[in-house]
DNA sequence: GTCGTGACGGTTGAA
DNA sequence: TCTTCAACCGTCACG
């Protein structure tokens, strides 16, 4: 078994077979290729595979998202007992009617949408196997007596919240050619754990907004919560979208993250580290570096409950970060090949105006993306340049 | 050299 | 609790 700590690419990348790269990689790619960086230098630059640019910058496109779709999970059964009960009633109406009739009358009747009507092979096994024989329709009925009343048919978009169309243009943002533009997902307000403003994703907070209500981090996500977050809980893409995405997706997400992020031998961590992967430092005497303490981070050291443990012992970590053994504030010498992933845009994002949901410009974090050896040997290029062009790339 | 695409091996979570 | 299955993932190779 592939240890939990990943695999290096062709380009000396750090990845986890089978798991999304981190939130914080896939935005930087949406970011760099709306700064008309092509995609085979943020490949390179980034160490992720081209393929890969590319199919997060296709659903970008599409979805208006970053985020990763839902993983796990079983496609939800058409054939409700609503679903059932209309064929039964279609069939007993005209008994030579065609199962292409029948699906074609869940459509026209709303029983069914495009997306959970049952195929015509369905509809054949459902009349062949429940309807067929007329003569258990009394044993049907005096089931269907002792059963609550069936459920309204979920849409299929109900449990997978693939964005629809009319969604994902209402998220897309449009920009004209040639003009960098704020992803939607960096423009949200901030409403965590339902915003995917850059601040968010990132878990980067303003010193302004946590000087408002120092006492008060961030919506404490308990473990116990998330670990009870799936696809049972997705809810339609009305409620709560978030730029193609709806809650439901942010709560696979942030499930997702405590997964990766956890903190080892349940040492107490940043709370708001939590969610800056690179910026992990989950020891017990290591306090919050100076810019988090400047922001207060220091007061809320929090303890993690550890909750998931590869077979060896070792925490189960995805693509990011290798806690247990990056200490704390790698210098780049010192950074473990997770580290390949982060990007240096410590001075990129403290440079190129991007501006909080609320107007207040991004506390830079020292630590929450530290040097890369992804940018080794172009870091020179990059002295003094406080802007990523193309050139300085 | 760049980019889209499909195969592949892997993870995940509902049933 | 375990297994199955179908969704997703990123990498790689090919054209």
């Amino acid at each position: 078994m592939e240890p939990a700590f990943g695999e290096v690419n062709q380009l000396g990348g750090v990845f986890v077979n089978g798991r999304p790269l981190p939130n914080a990689i896939r935005l930087r790619i949406v970011e760099l290729a709306q700064l008309g960086i092509r995609p085979c230098d943020i490949s390179r630059q980034l160490r992720v595979s081209h393929g890969c640019v590319s199919k997060i910058l296709a659903r970008y496109n599409e979805t208006g998202s970053i985020l990763p779709g839902a993983i796990g999970g079983s496609k939800p059964r058409v054939t409700t007992p609503t679903v059932v009960k209309h064929i039964r009633t279609y069939k007993q109406r005209d008994p030579g009617i065609f199962a292409w009739e029948i699906r074609d009358r869940l459509l026209a009747d709303g029983v069914c949408d495009k997306y959970n009507v049952p195929s015509v092979s369905s509809i054949s096994r459902i009349l062949r196997n429940k309807i067929g024989n007329l003569s258990q329709q009394s044993h049907y009925e005096s089931y269907k007596q002792h059963q609550p009343p069936p459920q309204p048919a979920l849409s299929y978009n109900h449990i997978y919240p693939y964005p629809s169309p009319i969604a994902a243009a209402g998220a897309k943002v449009s920009t004209p050619p040639g003009v960098p533009a704020i992803p939607s997902t960096m423009a949200m307000p901030r409403t965590w754990p339902s915003s995917h403003s850059v601040t968010d994703i990132l878990g980067i907070r303003s010193i302004t907004d946590q000087a408002v209500n120092d006492t008060s981090p961030y919506p404490s996500p308990k473990v116990e919560e998330w670990s009870s977050l799936g696809r049972n809980s997705f809810h339609p893409p009305t409620q709560h979208a978030v730029n193609g995405l709806e809650k439901s997706s942010l709560e696979q997400e942030a499930k997702y993250s405590q997964v990766i992020w956890m903190a080892p031998n349940s040492n107490p961590i940043c709370e708001t580290c939590l969610f800056l992967a690179t910026c992990f430092h989950g020891q017990n005497t290591v306090p919050c570096p100076p810019t988090h303490m400047a922001s207060g981070h220091s007061t809320r050291m929090k303890l993690i409950k550890k909750v998931r443990e590869a077979p060896n012992g070792l925490p189960a970590v995805s693509s990011f970060v290798s806690a247990p053994a990056m200490p704390p504030y790698a210098t780049p010498a010192q950074v473990s090949p997770y580290m390949t992933y982060s990007a240096t845009p410590s001075s990129y994002m403290a440079s190129h105006g991007w501006q909080h949901a609320g107007g207040t410009p991004l506390s830079p974090h020292s630590c929450d993306i530290p040097a890369s050896l992804a940018f080794k040997g172009m870091q020179t290029a990059r002295e003094g340049s406080h802007s990523v062009t193309a050139s300085a790339l």
